[in-house]
DNA sequence: TTCGGAACGT
DNA sequence: ACGTTCCGAA
């Protein structure tokens, strides 16, 4: 498994939202490792911080943890209790927000979180640093399709943390599904520019999964199955990344 | 309240 | 590697 660097990370999201060079991402990647790692890997791993938030804030689970106003920030409406409930998932039972904060503290190198300056018990989530594959339920948020032209199909592969229409259009497209190929649903879009970075970087993940044969620990980690990631249909006679 | 070093556990 | 525990500093 390939590890990722950070800077290049940086360098490819704030290049150009469009289309990649063809064989560009067989040998770079866009997302690190943790990004990828599946939230459940049954007995295996255990859930990490960031998942359990999402959870949480999948749920709407009511009072410790809630959404905030700006896209990705989150408020912790109860800190104790949501350390008892994170104390509960990992068996530690003198979890508390003191402990806790400081877990997510450590994401801040990693660049999963920031804190909210001025803002009590805020943090917000680099959504465009965390992809969202692993990610099933994400409940304002509309499963994502990804749309393949050749194939004329959907292929459901995770959700994002903002909504779009779901109805399926492909005979004309918008000029931002001409960007994102994947992207299936009723034009106009209206994305602001932080849901824009977002598609792109899926957009990229698209390419990397397209271009590489990615390595999938086993089809039963993740939570859709049959993604159709093996049938290409976009021809692949490029030299690529070969991971099986 | 928030931060981050340090030692530690798995 | 991903926290947990503890704690002094701002």
């Amino acid at each position: 498994m390939m590890n990722i660097d950070v800077l290049q990370m940086e360098c490819s999201c704030n290049s150009t939202v469009g289309p990649f060079p063809s064989n560009y991402w067989s040998r770079t990647v866009l997302f690190p490792e943790w990004a990828y790692k599946p939230a459940w890997s049954p007995g295996s791993r255990q859930v990490q911080l960031w998942h359990f938030l999402l959870e949480l804030l999948g749920r709407g689970e009511g009072g410790a943890i809630s959404w905030g106003s700006e896209w990705g920030e989150f408020v912790i409406r109860d800190p104790e209790r949501l350390a008892k409930l994170w104390g509960e998932r990992k068996g530690k039972p003198h979890m508390n927000y003191d402990k806790l904060s400081r877990a997510l503290r450590y994401y801040y190198n990693k660049r999963i979180l920031h804190k909210t300056k001025g803002k009590r018990f805020t943090y917000k989530f680099n959504f465009n640093k965390l992809i969202l594959v692993n990610y099933p339920s994400l409940p304002t948020c509309p499963q994502l399709s990804f749309y393949n032209p050749s194939t004329e199909s959907a292929v459901q592969l995770g959700s994002l943390p903002f909504s779009f229409p779901k109805t399926f259009l492909c005979s004309q497209m918008h000029p931002v599904q001409r960007q994102f190929p994947f992207l299936s649903g009723t034009p106009p879009y209206g994305f602001n520019q932080s849901e824009l970075s977002c598609l792109s970087h899926v957009n990229s993940a698209f390419h990397v999964m397209q271009t590489i044969n990615w390595p999938i620990r086993s089809s039963t980690e993740w939570p859709h199955r049959g993604m159709g990631l093996q049938e290409r249909s976009v021809p692949l006679n490029r030299n690529h990344h070969n991971e099986d």
